[in-house]
RNA sequence: GUGGCCAUGGUGUAGUGAUAACACUAGAGGUUGUGGUCCUCUCGUCACGGGUUUGAUCCCCGUUGGCCACC
């Protein structure tokens, strides 16, 4: 079944990717719900952002609320009030980038859980098995995402590692799908993740054994991790080049307004980002430049709202938002919340970024 | 009026006879498959005047200002 249809390719992909909770509209930003929550924000505030999909994270919510909670409440979609679609991500970044205790084993990898200090381990089929217990509609296969620079060796290495657990993830997900009956148009998207650092010889690989072990979608992975931003459209075109046409290609943990578009002019279909939400707890907040289009350096800046000059600012974060926060509040009156350290500052701010990014999506999704 | 104590960035406090430390605040940056995080940098004639000394923010005297106690 062809859960994903291209209908323009005229500068840029645009399309449909079907999942079992609905439709969404590409090239599209998922807001970060890692454990369960795009933080301070609740389910219907984000549909009224018009948020088609949100991304979890297998590894928190395994360490919490744990499966046996997770089951009990039938799925992560029940349990948090969401019934649009939900993307996990495995936890491979998360154990490379947060864990500091891991080993790594032929098998698997071990690490030491960030709330007890208990030791978990993880399997490419364990991370499936807990994705489905999650009731992902997009499930990512458990990978290794190297750090930026590495040497060739190590990167050359670690896909090895990634490519194994890539095709035991595929086998495991098909032998799942049947022994628990579930028919095709029900069943969720599993994503294969591209890796393979800088080097073009280990990029190219990656994406051609990844297409031979056969996906719904294929992750580019590694990306965003400190490279310049030519290198990393580099090897967007490199993998764009060799990934099939039909199906969506997902450029994670990207990015920044400039590195979004500068991917979905490269190909890619969807993207996640802690920015928006991150930078919004922190007072630096987006503001759309009118008389530069997206593709123009500068098309929009970053005002730091805590800072004194706003005290008395009458005028909203963005004159030409349309979000309820611009609609109802002074850039003084947010300033203030966030001096007097208010949580309805975070999600005044939350609302805004969240709403300049997917105001961006849309105007890439009619370009 | 007399006696005692004190005077250090915007604020509150350290400290030493030679390079003035810390925390907030304020200003400039950073954060890419989530730290409401953390980091980096900037902001001082050490109240004023004199003296001792190679050298004083520090020791001495005075001035001004503040706090406390007693008449």
């Amino acid at each position: 079944m062809n859960t994903f249809k291209l209908l323009s390719e005229k500068g840029h992909r645009i399309g449909i990717l079907a999942t079992p909770h609905g439709k969404i509209h590409t090239p599209f930003f998922m807001p970060i719900a890692t454990r369960g929550a795009v933080k301070n924000l609740n389910a219907d505030e984000l549909h009224k952002l018009k948020s088609e999909i949100i991304l979890s994270n297998t590894y928190h919510l395994i360490q919490r609320p744990g499966l046996d909670v997770l089951k009990k409440q039938k799925g992560l979609h029940v349990f948090i009030g969401w019934k649009g679609p939900i993307l996990t991500d495995s936890g491979g970044y998360q154990i490379f980038s947060l864990s500091k205790f891991r080993t790594l084993t032929r098998d698997g990898v071990t690490f030491t859980s960030e709330i007890d200090g208990s030791r978990v381990s993880l399997t490419p089929e364990s991370v499936i098995d807990a994705q489905l217990t999650i009731g992902s509609d997009i499930i990512m296969v458990l990978d290794e995402c190297p750090p930026w620079p590495c040497s060739y060796e190590f990167a050359k290495k670690s896909l090895e590692r990634t490519l194994q657990w890539a095709m035991r993830s595929k086998k495991h997900f098909e032998r799942s799908m049947k022994k628990r009956g579930v028919p095709l148009s029900t069943r969720p998207l599993l994503f294969g993740i591209v890796q393979g650092s800088t080097y073009k010889k280990l990029r190219d690989a990656s994406a051609r054994e990844m297409i031979k072990i056969g996906f719904d979608g294929y992750a580019i992975g590694g990306l965003a991790v400190g490279e310049p931003r030519a290198l990393r459209n580099k090897v967007l075109e490199w993998n764009t080049l060799v990934l099939p046409k039909e199906k969506p290609r997902y450029c994670m943990g990207v990015g920044k307004p400039e590195d979004i578009v500068d991917a979905v002019r490269g190909g890619a279909d969807m993207f996640d980002c802690v920015i928006p939400t991150r930078e919004a707890r922190h007072g630096r907040l987006y503001v759309r430049n009118s008389k530069k289009t997206i593709t123009q350096d500068g098309f929009y800046k970053i005002i730091r709202i805590k800072k004194m000059v706003f005290a008395n600012d009458k005028k909203p974060i963005d004159m030409h938002c349309l979000c309820t926060t611009c609609q109802t509040y002074s850039r003084s009156y947010i300033r203030h919340l966030f001096s007097i350290q208010e949580g309805l500052a975070l999600r005044l701010a939350t609302i805004h970024n969240l709403s300049f990014y997917l105001s961006l999506m849309r105007e890439l999704q009619t370009l």
